[in-house]
RNA sequence: GCGCGGUUAGCUCAGUUGGUAGAGCAACCCGUUUACACCGGGAAGGUCGUAGGUUCGAGUCCUACACCGCGCACCA
């Protein structure tokens, strides 16, 4: 008997070690796989962004996606699960710029080749330490596929996507109401965007013979037209496009009355002026009306010289001087304190979003989105749980352009060219002289959204044929608009079929009260600490059990340990088992007394039952069934009642016999939920299948 | 405002097509028996958020409401 076995089990001393032994295997990569293999199974792991340290949503994530690829490999598919790092563009740079401010730098002023050159090495470095966090936590995945979001074939690809799109009308420049962020003066599309209500003051201004409305005076200064609806009768008198002179901020100006239906008589005084440069609703009334528009706030978030002796000031600064200037002329009417509004801030830096007028490049959405919807209309993809599907269908149906144009340079570049009015996407630059290169980046998105394709080398790569389309993607439930649905679209556009058949959405990982875990909160539980004091097979455990898809996860340390304890209960049986059947050869059909017969095919009952229930995708049954069964069947009730057999000499052969295939069994199908320990006891028990010994990495799955 | 999810034992959560409520952890009592005290045995613990409805029968289906969480929203 292995000498290790007389000391409670040690994950640190094992999980390297195993780890290393199923990476020189080979057999992480399907074509190493032994035997015949003719059907593929197929995941794609959603990029880790190379910034930083995993945490416990990665952890779930990891474990999920294995138990998964581990499953079936076991029953024999060519399993491949494909790893990569993401760039993660926007999300990298920003915590890049934190770094530059800690140092006392700024992006701003900096040689955009140094800054790229500067975050390329930061990344690149994190990549390292995030990949070898990913094979801590036992993730089976085929490294010799890993692929990174800025590999020079995914640039290549990425570009020629574009390309392909703006030649079939799908991607074109525009000018177009953004998000746009002073902090990080980069455009950001609607998911980078969150809002907050919030109660602002809502001022009431005398405007010439109206009176109007508004939380933001300090975009005022431009306001010349006027607008109320059709049939509002307390302005019957004014008439579309009458010309009336108001005074106003800084002195007396030109208003223009327009007549429109948008305008809700109920709210306000039905009277509103409009700022079309710094409001969707505005621009679009702009375009309708062929209005002028004027940029009031710039880039930098000051007040344009437009704003007369408030130019240069920060918006914050400027609204209650502003207020207070027209207070003084007599123009302010009342302010009421207790209205609530929507506002749209920045998802990373929490600044406040400010509408701005910008030529972007926009994704053409409602024939993609439409070609998403008709897959998912024919049953080519299926939700778990299927009430995403819902949310999935609400982001089709509602889309709006997508932005794909970042000021930032850490990202893929757009391949786009402009002369005067004239664009271009090309990687080359046009012929003829005076062309300028676009120098913005594409988003994050754009690129990761066609990740199924760029892993299986689309287009004529081997493995795409093979791989493509992949069977499951498993991902975070809050992806299921900012990623899946971008998949789903770039799979059926490129690659002419959806790039996976099932979507599985995980929960987030949360502390012990089941509160978001936040840096700022302060309780951010590190993944590592866990698997250090527990060992890696105890916190997976702890986060599959009782786990069901899209719902939340409390992380709780009694729960990781309760798994710990088990595995040492495994190890301890084990040990017991061994001591037992030393002078036991195990036969290749066993004799079993009535009882252990009884006992033998309950077992394979639980195994037929679990083996459904990971078809289900249900592994948050089948970890507490094998946890339950393992513990007070085979421990408590089969063990103890072996050992009046072995003592009394009574069937002892059966009892032994029974311990062995019992043993074999539950390692075999918990190897999935803990690869490690199992690992390590099947490397130290006897067994009659496969007369050769060999990893239990690619041991059958039991029928 | 709209949408989604949740509300089951002290805590964290399961509960598949409606048929007498389950697990883990914690707490309680007893126990050192040839694996294991990271253990064993035992007992305790819930009118399944509220109110109606369908049904022979509802944690499960329907309706309304309450509370918690999340997402979405161009009413100035």
């Amino acid at each position: 008997m292995d000498e290790k076995l007389l000391k409670p089990y040690d994950p640190k001393n094992t999980e390297e070690r195993i780890y290393k032994l199923w990476e020189d295997s080979g057999f992480f990569n399907p074509d190493n796989l032994p035997g015949e293999r003719d059907k593929a199974f197929t995941i794609v792991m959603p990029p880790p962004n190379a910034n930083g340290d995993l945490h416990a949503g990665h952890t779930l994530f990891i474990t999920l996606e294995d138990i998964m690829t581990r499953y079936k490999r076991m029953q024999g598919y060519k399993a491949l699960w494909i790893p990569g790092a993401d760039h993660a563009g926007f999300e990298t740079q920003v915590v890049y710029e934190k770094k530059l401010e800690k140092e006392g730098r700024s992006r701003f002023g900096m040689d955009p080749e140094d800054l790229y050159k500067e975050i390329l090495d930061f990344t690149l470095f994190n990549k390292k330490n995030m990949e070898n966090q990913v094979r801590s936590m036992g993730a089976s995945c085929d490294w010799s596929r890993e692929k990174f979001t800025l590999d020079p074939d995914v640039v290549e690809k990425t570009q020629k996507a574009f390309i392909k799109m703006w030649k079939d009308g799908l991607a074109y420049r525009g000018k177009r109401t953004i998000n746009w962020c002073f902090k990080h003066q980069t455009s950001l599309s609607e998911v980078e965007t969150e809002s907050t209500e919030e109660v602002s003051p809502f001022y009431y201004f005398k405007y010439g013979p109206f009176e109007i409305g508004t939380v933001r005076p300090e975009t005022k200064f431009a306001d010349k037209y006027v607008v109320m609806h059709p049939e509002d009768t307390r302005y019957a008198e004014y008439t579309h496009g009458q010309k009336l002179i108001v005074e106003w901020i800084n002195g007396p100006i030109e208003a223009t009355v327009i007549k429109d239906a948008v305008v809700d008589m109920e709210f306000g005084t039905g009277v509103m002026t409009i700022t079309p440069w710094h409001s969707q609703v505005d621009y679009e009334l702009a375009k309708k009306y062929n209005l002028d528009t004027e940029q009031i706030i710039g880039w930098d978030g000051k007040l344009l010289p437009v704003a007369g002796e408030f130019a240069g000031i920060k918006i914050k600064e400027a609204r209650p001087k502003i207020v207070e200037k027209l207070k003084e002329k007599g123009l302010l009417i009342k302010v009421d304190g207790n209205y609530k509004n929507v506002i749209k801030k920045c998802y990373k830096c929490a600044t406040v979003i400010e509408p701005q007028i910008k030529d972007q490049w926009f994704v053409k959405m409602e024939p993609l989105a439409k070609m998403a919807l008709d897959s998912v209309d024919r049953g080519e993809i299926k939700f778990i749980p299927d009430n995403y599907e819902k949310i999935f269908r609400y982001w089709m149906e509602n889309n709006i352009d997508w932005n794909i144009s970042r000021q930032i340079v850490w990202g893929i570049n757009i391949p786009a060219w402009f002369h005067d009015d004239e664009v271009v996407a090309s990687i080359e630059k046009p012929d003829g002289e005076g062309w300028i290169k676009d120098t913005d980046t594409f988003d994050t998105w754009f690129s990761s959204g066609q990740w199924p394709l760029m892993v299986t080398d689309f287009p004529e790569g081997k493995d795409f044929n093979t791989y493509y389309p992949t069977d499951v993607m498993e991902t975070g439930h809050d992806l299921i608009f900012k990623w899946v649905p971008r998949m789903v679209i770039f799979g059926l556009y490129l690659g002419g079929k959806a790039p996976f058949h099932t979507v599985y959405l995980h929960g987030l990982v949360n502390d012990a009260k089941g509160k978001k875990m936040s840096k700022s909160k302060g309780n951010v539980v590190n993944p590592l600490t866990l698997t250090d004091k527990f060992g890696t097979d105890a916190l997976r455990m702890a986060l599959i059990v009782g786990n069901t898809p899209g719902t939340d996860l409390a992380l709780q340390e009694d729960k990781v340990k309760a798994y710990k304890n088990f595995a040492n209960k495994m190890w301890n049986a084990t040990r017991f088992v061994l001591e037992n059947t030393k002078d036991f050869t195990l036969p290749e059909n066993a004799e079993y007394d009535e009882e252990d017969k009884k006992t033998d095919e309950e077992l394979k009952e639980l195994v037929k039952e679990i083996t459904a229930e990971m078809d289900e995708y249900k592994f948050y049954l089948v970890a507490e069934k094998l946890y339950h069964y393992f513990w007070h069947s085979f421990a408590d009730i089969i063990i103890e009642r072996s050992k009046k057999k072995i003592i009394e000499n009574r069937n002892a052969d059966s009892a032994k016999a029974l311990l062995l295939n019992q043993l074999n069994t539950l390692v075999v199908a918990l190897h999935p939920f803990m690869p490690f320990i199992t690992e390590e006891i099947w490397s130290m028990i006897p067994h009659h299948e496969n007369k050769q010994k060999n990893l239990l990495i690619i041991q059958s799955w039991p029928k």
